[in-house]
DNA sequence: GAAATTTTTGTAATAATTACAGAATTGTAT
DNA sequence: ATACAATTCTGTAATTATTACAAAAATTTC
């Protein structure tokens, strides 16, 4: 809990008790919540959190990069607390999201540049989409 | 207008005039209209056009494989009739997208199959935020 | 410890999308 | 051509994620 703490304060943001219960679900759980997941998983522990605080503190963790927003499906934002260079993996069968790591991807900044020039990069989001191992295996 | 209407039939979709009308929209008009933005430009050719027949039909499109869905906003899903593989990137600050042509996108496939395997791959979205070449010199 | 600032909360508004059921159109068989 | 069946289209109403806003609570500053 006090590491969580100190990662909100090296990134500019004063760590109320919301903010580190937030940051902290994210950086424990790597499923690529919801809004709504985030909210009924920390109900029991901040049974007085709103939504609003928790869309306030997700925009507030993007804007200071200790998040990532995803848009995977196009619904509802999903949330990533690992900010490390990676793509996704989403399953069309059961929706799961899975993370790729992939240190190749900064690269890809330069393919567009050199296709382009002239336009600045400040992120790249790659999205897969398909069948994962698990639904494919209950086929048969 | 007759283009349209085989390439409809050649993708298993009836051509009745609402569906040749937003699918020719979509083939002359690269801007990755919104719903909003395509019911807009439309309603003058057809006026008794409904917002529900315009969702339904881009969805169909989607299934058959003749037009993209982006989610680049998190609020509002984006359409493209062109389904050659290319990349996208979508501005700041003024918030246009544009395309970005890219031969390599399908090899990526591999680097996904490469570190995971036993997944299927049906399609492959990368997506750049940044600065555009006009945002960018507007600064000065 | 009081005033000022920041954060949190709850409610109400907004807006994209979907559900649904009837109307219109199109295709088919006699 | 006409009648019937299937498909497509339409308008309205419901749903739902997100945002706006103003007051309450908490925290910081002096």
């Amino acid at each position: 809990m006090l590491k969580t703490q100190e990662y909100l304060s090296a990134h500019g943001i004063r760590p109320s008790a919301q903010r580190i219960a937030i940051m902290n679900y994210l950086l424990t759980h790597k499923t690529h919540p919801t809004v709504d997941e985030i909210y009924t998983a920390l109900h029991p522990e901040l049974p007085t959190l709103s939504k609003t605080t928790l869309y306030n503190t997700l925009k507030l963790f993007y804007d200071k990069n200790v998040t990532l927003m995803l848009t995977l499906d196009e619904r509802q934002t999903r949330f990533d607390g690992n900010v490390e260079p990676h793509a996704h993996f989403q399953c069309n069968v059961c929706g799961k999201v899975f993370d790729i790591m992939m240190e190749e991807l900064p690269e890809l900044k330069n393919v567009c540049k050199h296709k382009i020039g002239e336009l600045t990069i400040s992120t790249i989001e790659l999205n897969y989409r398909g069948e994962c191992a698990s639904c494919r295996g209950e086929k048969n």
